[in-house]
DNA sequence: ATAGGGTTAG
């Protein structure tokens, strides 16, 4: 069809000097021209070139409908640069070009200039179809409030609105926000007044807008127009079925379904993609297979969520080999329908981390959409491949607030807290209106660096926008508050929510765990159940938290208990890995011996973890090294693990074992210091120095360990220990010792100078190691002081010589 | 020259 109708345009003689024929065999071949569509062959839009170059050459003017032709086909083409130019050309464009202009220009998204050309339309030359085109055009910009507006402009400029205008505004008022079923009603009483209650369009965006109301007579009222209408069409049921669709009554959905007679393949997609969208994976592909029995071809639709099953279900080899069905029978998708296929297929490979095949489908995707770049960004991600991920997003071009989300997600999630601050200052230089998702990851972020001041401004932030009153950015915010060391303003975030999730309780049950105030955390669990929030397995792993910081080791053990026997909550590895730290800490060795012995499963690294700093504080050599062991086969799960590691196998003079520790550290890029810096062994606090004369600090670290240890001894709080400074003289333990960072102790210099009372905050990004933990928790008794030291992403709440973290002196 | 339905990224 293509080839013929460009073989017979490509005949008609330019160099003819008749220009009333020339205009003639334009004009029958425009229309010719016309008929083609999608109108995508660039040789065409040549040949339009070419014939517009040649009436501009010959001086002839067109009459209008040419001119209108022209607009049109160039719109079609997508050149709508040439479409704008023929219609300045024209010296008194009629309606008919005015509107077609106005429609091109809704096509490309850009509603602007399409009022542009309708306002410059005088009131004398405007009909019903204008205000029609107008109207539809915002309805598919999703501008509900603009049409609403000008259909009221319509009416006072003394319009008669008709089924178009009714069709078209009520698919329009789905776009506002909160419909409610009184706003249905006067709109369904407007489609009455002028009559078009009985064109099946008209009923069909009806059922529509009524479905659409959050309000459970919506649905009811929908189902009252479809039962109401004299003539169908396959519309009118895939509307009402999509419809129930989606309220997730998919049950609904699908009895209209099989009561129909004739389905057309729309309705197949409908009741699949409904299925997919609510996880009934097993009965889309049922329902696949029926349709492919009944001899019905899957089109793009059909691809897309049958490939969005196999993305979300894990089912990649179906998802490939579906892939490669689709290459080799169906090559002649339209291009504009097959994107979002190639979208799920990048987010298929990204799902299962084949990065390059993702990378493949997404490089030969011609006119890629955000929707394409965002699944290529989520593939990195999900790879973990933060670097890699944010040099795709500096590319990306076309930037939405999901790209921002995701980013600034990735980097708030992995640990890398600035970066995610950073980020979000540029998305809102840049002017981009964060949605409350980014502000609650911003939110987190700020959290996890200990980032007050800025945490506070999103607060505010969050007030102004009337975000605030979100779940998730207000248990963002308790989170944030608690983690900088705000308990009370976290509380008084908390109050203020409107409604209390279970998370909302478990962050302010861990904000109190975390200070140390492990009893007012009790009250709150106690306080959870008595308002009926039901429990999950964080709340019980933040409570069994609490009763550490609390030394209710028995209380501790009955709600571990009441996990399984009140909540049918199996516990975890987590949740035993807190059972035996808390039975650890309290030197009740053999009681952990015994849970572990009695679990379910093999203990993994987060058990031998808890073992190996019980016996650190319990000075149980023999079990550490046993846990230490056990851990060099497996990967620990925190990075100070490697930290008590190679203090753990260098209190048991096991040089080698430190030695291993430094090399798995550095292979697996641990940021932690590696090396031994501290142990406490035997009523002893070895610190290892080496002697770096040339270090500015190293003296003064000396002269304040031999203080420090005085005064304690002077205090006769701990009698028997000393600090013993090593110099590590020989060259081999050299290299395996830390040569003590001065910055953690001038935290301790700040300390002894200030006076007693005073509460101290380190906002500083340091980290503690176990030396300046001990010292900070022996000041604490010493002078009586709350500290608040933050150390990388969390705080430590000293107070009388205890510290929130459960580390005690 | 204008209208109503199904798809994709966290």
């Amino acid at each position: 069809m293509n080839k013929i109708a460009y073989d017979t345009i490509a005949g008609v003689p330019l160099h003819s000097v008749n220009v009333t024929v020339i205009a003639n065999r334009y004009a029958a071949h425009l229309r010719l021209l016309s008929r083609i569509t999608p109108l995508r062959n660039t040789r065409l839009l040549f040949l339009l070139r070419a014939l517009h170059a040649h009436i501009l050459a010959s001086g002839f003017k067109p009459r209008t409908h040419i001119l209108n032709r022209f607009i049109d086909l160039y719109s079609k083409s997508n050149d709508l640069h040439s479409a704008r130019s023929m219609f300045d050309q024209t010296s008194h464009p009629d309606i008919v070009g005015r509107t077609t202009l106005i429609n091109a220009y809704f096509k490309i998204g850009d509603h602007k200039s399409a009022r542009e050309i309708f306002n410059a339309t005088p009131l004398i030359v405007r009909d019903t179809v204008s205000y029609n085109s107008m109207i539809s055009g915002y309805s598919r910009a999703s501008l509900g409030i603009r049409a609403l507006e000008l259909y009221k402009q319509m009416v006072r400029d003394r319009f008669i609105p008709d089924d178009y205008t009714m069709t078209g505004l009520l698919s329009a008022a789905g776009a506002i926000a909160d419909v409610d079923s009184r706003g249905c009603r006067q709109l369904h009483s407007a489609a009455i007044k002028y009559g078009t209650e009985g064109v099946v369009s008209v009923s069909n965006a009806l059922i529509a807008l009524y479905a659409m109301c959050d309000s459970i007579d919506g649905i009811i009222f929908a189902h009252e127009v479809f039962d109401g209408m004299l003539v169908k069409d396959e519309l009118t049921w895939t509307t009402i079925i999509i419809s129930y669709v989606r309220r997730g009554d998919v049950n609904s959905a699908r009895f209209l379904f099989d009561g129909m007679t004739d389905r057309v393949d729309v309705v197949w997609n409908a009741m699949i993609s409904g299925y997919v969208r609510h996880g009934l994976f097993s009965e889309a592909l049922e329902l696949c297979r029926s349709m492919y029995s009944k001899g019905i071809t899957f089109d793009e639709f059909t691809y897309t969520s049958v490939l969005t099953l196999c993305a979300s279900s894990g089912l990649f080899m179906m998802g490939k080999a579906i892939h490669a069905h689709i290459i080799r029978a169906c090559s002649n998708f339209d291009p504009e329908t097959a994107l979002p296929v190639e979208n799920v297929l990048v987010t298929l490979y990204s799902k299962c981390e084949k990065l390059n095949s993702a990378w493949n489908v997404f490089v030969n995707i011609g006119s890629k959409d955000t929707v394409s770049w965002n699944a290529m960004l989520s593939g990195y991600i999900n790879a973990g491949l933060v670097d890699a991920g944010f040099a795709f997003f500096r590319d990306i071009p076309c930037k939405n607030m999901l790209s921002w989300t995701m980013m600034i997600s990735c980097f708030a999630q992995n640990g890398f807290g600035e970066d995610a601050l950073k980020l979000f200052t540029r998305m809102r230089i840049e002017g981009i209106k964060p949605c409350d998702f980014i502000l609650s990851s911003a939110v987190s972020a700020c959290a996890g660096l200990g980032a007050l001041e800025l945490g506070r401004q999103i607060h505010g932030l969050l007030l102004l926008s009337g975000y605030d009153s979100s779940n998730s950015t207000g248990n963002a915010l308790v989170t944030m508050y608690a983690k900088c060391g705000m308990v009370e303003e976290a509380h008084h975030v908390f109050y203020s929510m409107s409604c209390l999730d279970y998370i909302s309780w478990n962050a302010m049950i861990a904000a109190l765990a975390q200070h140390g105030r492990g009893f007012e955390a009790i009250g709150f669990f106690k306080e959870m159940l008595h308002n009926r929030i039901r429990p999950d397995r964080i709340t019980f792993l933040t409570i069994l938290s609490a009763c550490n910081h609390a030394g209710l080791v028995d209380q501790g053990l009955r709600y571990f208990d009441s996990m399984k026997d009140d909540y049918n909550i199996v516990a975890g590895e987590d949740h035993y890995a807190r059972l035996i730290d808390l039975l650890g800490r309290a030197g009740r060795i053999t009681e952990a011996k015994e849970v572990i012995a009695s679990m379910p499963f093999e203990p993994g690294p987060l058990i031998w973890e808890a073992v190996l700093s019980a016996c650190r504080i319990h000075e149980d050599l023999k079990l550490g090294i046993h846990a230490a062991d056990q851990l060099f086969e497996m990967t620990p799960q925190h990075d100070g693990t490697y930290v008590l590691l190679s203090n753990m196998y260098a209190a048991a003079g096991m040089w080698d074992g430190v030695a291993k520790v430094r090399k798995l550290m550095k292979d697996r890029q641990i940021k932690k210091e590696p090396g031994c810096s501290w142990i406490e062994y035997g009523n002893k606090v070895h610190v290892f120095l080496v002697s770096d004369t040339n270090h500015p600090d190293i003296w003064e670290v000396h002269r304040f360990l031999e203080m420090l240890g005085a005064k304690m001894r002077k205090m006769g709080y701990t009698p028997n220990t000393k600090f013993v400074l090593h110099d590590v003289e020989s060259e081999e333990h050299k290299e395996y010792a830390l040569s003590t960072h001065s910055e953690k102790l001038a935290v301790g210099f700040a300390l002894l100078k200030l006076p007693a009372g005073a509460t101290i905050r380190v906002m500083k990004n340091l980290r503690i190691c176990g030396d300046c933990h001990s010292a900070i928790t022996f000041i604490s008794l010493l002078m009586r002081r709350e500290i608040i030291v933050r150390d990388g992403k969390r705080f430590h709440h000293f107070e009388n010589g205890v510290c929130s973290c459960g580390n005690y002196w």
